[in-house]
RNA sequence: GCCGACGUAGCUCAGUGGUAGAGCAAUGGUUUCGUAAACCAUCGGUCCCGAGUUCGAAUCUCGGCGUCGGCUCCA
């Protein structure tokens, strides 16, 4: 799987489209100066899939806005002018924009000196018309040349993305080649704003979140609480398999616990509490992570190196309070289950276990379908907790581990959290989009402050390694990413609904219950609707509606010859198999839910343009 | 948290100062029908919440909450 690493483009600078995307948000900056005089200009570089251009503004934007914008875009494409460079020395460059009121370009230019080291001196500019930006370039030769392009939407965003800086209007837009490429991108974005975990979980039931009861905490409803049983029983099972002990730890905990973790200190802006007991002599809060709990469970006795590595996992419900503005679905939420491991070991022990892990996360991910993994080691941060030493063992520990497995992967120099180096895999979904898949550090904090130790051959206390690994990361997250990769279509082995059994007439239903009870013997979930029974094609149609993996339709013939007639989820109208052997059906659909096969009409990789959503 | 838009029935949405609407869903009935929407009827709304303006507010103003698109943050 690893090896497939070399098929993903590599996007950013080395975009082809990367002139005609920064060309485009140039007209697009002069057509709104031409519309919106007085408006100040920020910056506005090529991204994945278009552009964008930050600009303050004298009033604010309105969706009606982007048609007129566009149509002065067209005016300017149509005139077709050149793009001109020219040199500026720096301080004319500052004389000029100081004149032309744009104090960001001039705040830029100040910048320069400091940050990129002033090449000459002088600063480039771009002009097309009367628009004139400072700029590096390139740029394509006219703006005839920018043909297939949309805006998209308006957003706010920080001067320099600077919270305490003034924040300015974006108005993102798409750039092709060619109308064509255009079309294909516009009609990506509809597939994607259909598999919306969002929209698919009302469509289907999945789950709900109610405001009464609070924005980002999820109700999973009946349907996708069958996923994730499903899910979680498996996930036991796996790491029983692997020698992994699983545990269950409170979800409150004491303020000392905290206070010792330095999550009060570090991370008590995201934390729910506290909550004061005993007259407000006691303070307890909310737990954040799952970390403390485990080394709590290591610590209940006196361990011997001989009981390592000691894999301690739980599916652990965490609640971290998230800014409003962040929530998203399932995706981000404030409470959420992690299917957390702690693994306890000595130094010697880490590579191995840190490989055994990095195993199963490919694992993992190819049981989904997802595809193209990449895999980044992010090394130690500028600002970080523990020695040089301890960093390079555990880096090194991560680095052999992963060429030990010979396997490529890129490094993230200084892009470790402030605690752990880390591996991270990403992959790829149904649709091309890239998700932040397994999750392995090396927790150099904990270990310390819990003064967590192990006795050792020689009789001595040691500090045990801890390795903190996550798979699934969240599982609220992780199940919304499969909603999408799915399209809600999911394999047998996780749908919420196996079979569906629609009885012609209800003189059928006699057969039709006796097929229910073949299948529900082997622990297919069955759905056998119960009279007065509405038309047989409306049932049809509703269980197609809810994703039914297989509709058997039955009435007299089936009956007769012990048959049943399969429609597969999926399948084109009129593409039913008729006259399949009761028998031989459930044999089938137990053979595709044990082997936890991808669904018959799941189609991964789908070519097409790059669209920007990675998410995270 | 910040910028902008939005918030009307379970869902999708119409309704711009004068007594709240449609389709789907739900419920009741009729229909018994061979592979993607049968027919009829009924039910259903503190128009997000609070305050204000007005003779009168779903509609205008202010504040709050929530959702959406981004920013920032992040599992």
């Amino acid at each position: 799987m690893a090896k497939q690493l070399g098929r993903r483009p590599d996007h950013g600078a080395e975009d082809p489209l990367h002139p005609l995307r920064h060309s485009a948000a140039h007209v697009m900056a002069g057509a709104v100066m031409d519309l919106f005089p007085g408006t100040k200009l920020g910056i506005g570089p090529a991204v994945k899939d278009g552009f964008y251009y930050d600009l303050a503004l004298p009033r604010a934007l309105a969706p009606d806005d982007l048609p007129r914008i566009e149509e002065r875009m067209r005016e300017v494409v149509k005139a077709n002018v050149p793009f001109e460079r020219k040199q500026m020395s720096r301080d004319e460059g500052i004389r000029f924009f100081t004149e032309h009121g744009q104090d960001f370009k001039v705040d830029l230019i100040r910048s320069f000196d400091r940050a990129e080291g002033a090449e000459d001196d002088s600063v480039g500019i771009y002009q097309h018309g009367s628009f004139v930006d400072l700029c590096k370039g390139p740029h394509v030769q006219r703006t005839g040349d920018i043909t297939a392009f949309k805006l998209m939407s308006i957003a706010g965003a920080y001067w320099r993305g600077d919270e305490t800086k003034p924040q300015l209007t974006r108005i993102y837009g798409t750039v092709w080649s060619s109308q064509k490429d255009l079309d294909a991108y516009l009609e990506k974005l509809k597939e994607i704003e259909r598999r919306d975990h969002r929209a698919l979980g009302r469509d289907l039931e999945l789950f709900r979140i109610d405001d009464e009861l609070g924005s980002g905490l999820v109700l999973w409803l009946p349907n996708l609480s069958v996923v994730r049983e499903e899910l979680e029983t498996w996930w036991r099972r796996v790491h029983h398999e692997r020698g992994y002990t699983l545990v269950y730890t409170p979800h409150i905990a004491h303020e000392k616990t905290y206070q010792r973790s330095g999550h009060l200190e570090k991370y008590g802006e995201n934390m729910y509490g506290p909550l004061a007991l005993d007259e407000g002599t006691q303070n307890f809060w909310i737990k954040p992570m799952n970390c403390p709990g485990h080394i709590k469970v290591f610590q209940s006795k006196v361990r011997s190196y001989r009981e390592l590595p000691l894999r301690i996992g739980e599916l652990g419900t965490v609640y971290r309070y998230e800014r409003g503005g962040t929530l998203h679905g399932m995706q981000r939420v404030r409470g959420f289950t992690q299917d957390d491991s702690h693994i306890f070991c000595t130094w010697q022990q880490a590579q191995e276990e840190i490989g055994k892990v990095f195993d199963l996360a490919m694992e993992f991910m190819r049981l989904f379908g997802y595809s193209d993994p990449v895999i980044y080691l992010s090394t130690r941060p500028e600002r970080r907790l523990g020695t040089d030493e301890m960093w390079d063992r555990a880096e090194n520990a991560l680095r052999e581990a992963l060429g030990v497995r010979e396997v490529p992967y890129r490094i993230d120099e200084g892009g470790g959290v402030f605690y752990a180096p880390k591996i991270d895999v990403k992959v790829m979904d149904a649709i091309g989009r890239e998700w932040q898949g397994p999750t392995i550090q090396i927790d150099l904090n904990l270990p310390e402050r819990f003064d967590v130790t192990f006795v050792n051959d020689r009789g001595e206390r040691e500090r045990a390694v801890m390795v903190h690994r996550v798979l699934f990361g969240s599982l609220e997250r992780s199940v919304a990413g499969l909603i999408e990769h799915y399209a809600g279509n999911f394999p047998l082995w996780l749908a919420w609904e196996q079979v569906a059994i629609v009885p012609v007439r209800e003189d059928g239903m006699e057969y039709a219950r006796r097929v229910a009870a073949e299948l529900r013997a082997p622990g297919i979930r069955v759905h056998l609707d119960e009279p007065p029974l509405a038309d047989m094609r409306e049932r049809i149609r509703e269980a197609q509606h809810r994703r039914a993996g297989y509709i058997l339709v039955v009435g007299a013939k089936e009956a007769e010859g012990e048959t049943v007639s399969v429609r597969p989820r999926g399948a084109a109208k009129g593409q039913e198999e008729r006259g399949v052997k009761l028998a031989d059906f459930v044999t089938r659909v137990v053979r595709e839910r044990d082997e936890q096969a991808l669904p018959g009409d799941f189609k991964p990789g789908d070519e097409g343009p790059s669209v920007a959503a990675s998410l995270e």
